[in-house]
DNA sequence: AGATTAATGTTATAATATAACATTAATCCG
DNA sequence: CGGATTAATGTTATATTATAACATTAATCT
């Protein structure tokens, strides 16, 4: 049985189809505005990606659009990525390999990723004091910046509540 | 003393040799208190990745481990890889794929880093006032922290300077 | 010494990602 | 419109990064 059909609505107790079909309508606009294209293809990985809050792996995102698109290939899904990181529609996760929906869906913004081991879910938080001592500290350094990760590891307060899910490392 | 390559000692202009030797005597000395073996292939590892401050591959580590270490394969290079960051020895670059010397070589510490695309050198900052920030961020979430990965790419002061290394994006 | 654990050797393969070139589709411009 | 140009996708091959599984050797314990 495929398990990966329906992933898990849990999220933070919210409409995730509603939360996907607002995420999906804002990409379409934004692309539409910028003059760039929101291929079928690439409308249809954004939209796997957005099955869930979860990140999810390029080669999975490639089992998944096989079925509705024959010719896919690494290749397929690795150009779809670029396009929709470029276009600042979602995030890479350099620590999972693993790609994320963006909800604060604008062009290259500052991000702080809290990924929890347990569910894989990734709550993405704006951060607005993390982000003004970082740019201090880069300052500081006399630094030039062009991207920041910042990624979080651990347990969510969702899982926390859990029974047999205790919050210190297995 | 073993020789090759030659790594870039520019690093800001201090003397890498010494800078490495401490690192080593730092490391043997912490490995011996904790009761880890510090064996010979760990240490070369160790040596060879404290050739500069960039963040070195795995397989390049593997490739120079070689003419050394005759039976070195990719399990090599992981396993003392592992044994390293386990020690808060080496830090590993999330979004490169890679590896460079930590400095404050204690256990399981936070970290900055600022990764040169120019140079690819590693700077390795405390950053005290953003970790503090970042700790409010995560309690004010209820996220359990189990590690934390802030890495900032861009262009360091020195490759500033430098004629034809502008600081924007190519 | 014999048992136990830790480290390394060895082979194979999984998982992630890109290069290079061919083909098709969209857009531009006269 | 029709040819030129650019953008997107198809296709094949391969590079890069990482782990699994089991055998052997070395270190440690009693
Ligand atoms: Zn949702
Ligand atoms: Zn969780
Ligand atoms: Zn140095
Ligand atoms: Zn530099």
């Amino acid at each position: 049985m495929t398990t990966y059909a329906k992933p898990s609505q849990q999220s933070s107790g919210h409409n995730h189809s509603e939360c996907v079909s607002e995420a999906l309508i804002t990409a379409e606009h934004l692309c539409f505005e910028r003059g760039v294209q929101l291929t079928p293809i690439r409308h249809k990985v954004l939209e796997l990606i957005w099955e869930s809050h979860k990140a999810v792996k390029a080669y999975e995102l490639l089992d998944r659009l096989k079925p509705l698109q024959q010719a896919a290939k690494p290749a397929t899904i690795y150009r779809a990525l670029d396009f929709l990181i470029e276009q600042g529609l979602i995030h890479r996760v350099e620590s999972l390999n693993a790609f994320v929906g963006c909800h604060c869906s604008g062009h290259q913004h500052e991000q702080l990723l809290l990924i929890c081991k347990h569910c894989q879910e990734v709550e993405e938080r704006s951060a607005k004091e993390v982000m003004l001592a970082l740019s201090d500290e880069i300052k500081q350094a006399g630094f030039i910046v062009h991207s920041k990760a910042i990624e979080i590891h651990g347990v969510c307060s969702t899982c926390q509540k859990m029974p047999g899910v205790p919050g210190d490392r297995e």
